[in-house]
DNA sequence: CTAATTCAGGAACGATTGTTCCGTATTTTT
DNA sequence: AAAAATACGGAACAATCGTTCCTGAATTAG
């Protein structure tokens, strides 16, 4: 009965990720995604309804793919301290090589919105949360088969993974490029599994 | 020759600190910090500039009332690795116990403006530097008085202990609330020392 | 007391913000 | 082929942004 949208919206929204992962959301302008999106004003809001739901969008988007991404990698792990230490040089390793560094999108969002919106402080809560469970299964997992330390509870040594992932991610954002730095980061947490 | 201000200089920098950390650079209009700062327009900039230098000014006081308030606390400290405990049990407490959560204004800053900012990116620089080197020598002496652990180097640990800072002041900042989850990391943290 | 100086308050600036609306083009269904 | 429906591009909106400027009051030096 209608015209079709020339564009593709899961396309648009990971251009809508990257330019808010980049710039932050107060700091991206409506124009500022006419321009990066490709697309006018009007489809824009047609089909996002407003700059706040759009990032609203791109955030649970980004969220799905970053937890789905490490939940494989884990679950399918033979070797969870192996798999965890490959996610955190992975994670190393694009704070490097980042030509302009963006950090996390979620722990950008998490410092810039979390407290004034509720709807992006949800999102961020259930990603903590989801991220805890899905660290503390592996953590069990790697426990049980004998390759990380049973010394401590697996929920902490969860929460301990996450915050450093944390940290790690903030460190790339202030535009820390001496690999040495991350490295040593990473080889004190691995210590302690 | 002239009237005197009838502000203090220092008192409404500590108010634009605040603010700023409240609700980030971009979150924080002209029109705030009038009405915050309890001055004028005219006053405001005549005093500081813009919004930029106030910011930046801002940020400097902050680091530098922080880093003194840290590195004091642990050059006349007895027992380093206690010291560096309370250092952590303290932003736990601040955390947990901030009505309206700020976390840390080095953090929120890092993450909303160093890619940026310049100016604001050289601050953040300097405080990661000086800190590395407080936690650095901090540690140190910790070694040589044997409450701390030679297993690893100085600085290894220094950027490590840093780095979990930061994930707890991130942390703060998305509302956490749960007070275990902080003692977790600090535990799992210490664990290394 | 007078002159010089700097203050505070607020009106006003142009620029940019997020958002809406309208006319036209395009596509699908009847 | 006609009609209905939606996408598109861009003009236009009011509101707010950071900043400047003007006015008169206040204070100090001579």
């Amino acid at each position: 009965m209608a015209r079709t949208k020339e564009f593709n919206e899961d396309q648009a929204l990971d251009k809508a990720i990257e330019i808010f992962w980049h710039k932050g959301y107060n700091g991206t302008s409506a124009q500022d995604l006419v321009n990066y999106l490709g697309l006018s004003r009007s489809s824009l809001y047609d089909t996002f309804g407003d700059k706040q739901k759009l990032f609203s969008k791109s955030l649970s988007r980004y969220q799905r793919q970053a937890q789905d991404s490490v939940k494989d990698l884990l679950e399918k792990s033979e070797n969870v301290k192996e798999t965890l230490h490959a996610i955190f040089k992975q994670a190393v390793i694009e704070s490097l090589e980042d030509r302009i560094t963006k950090g996390c999108f979620m722990v950008n969002s998490s410092v810039e919105l979390a407290m004034h919106d509720p709807e992006i402080a949800k999102i961020v809560k259930d990603n903590s949360q989801i991220m805890e469970e899905v660290f503390t299964n592996a953590v069990k997992k790697g426990q049980e088969a004998g390759h990380i330390s049973k010394q401590m509870d697996a929920k902490v040594l969860a929460r301990f993974i996450f915050n450093n992932y944390s940290g790690i991610r903030v460190l790339a954002r202030t535009g820390e490029r001496d690999k040495q730095v991350y490295d040593d980061i990473v080889k004190a947490v691995f210590s302690v599994l």
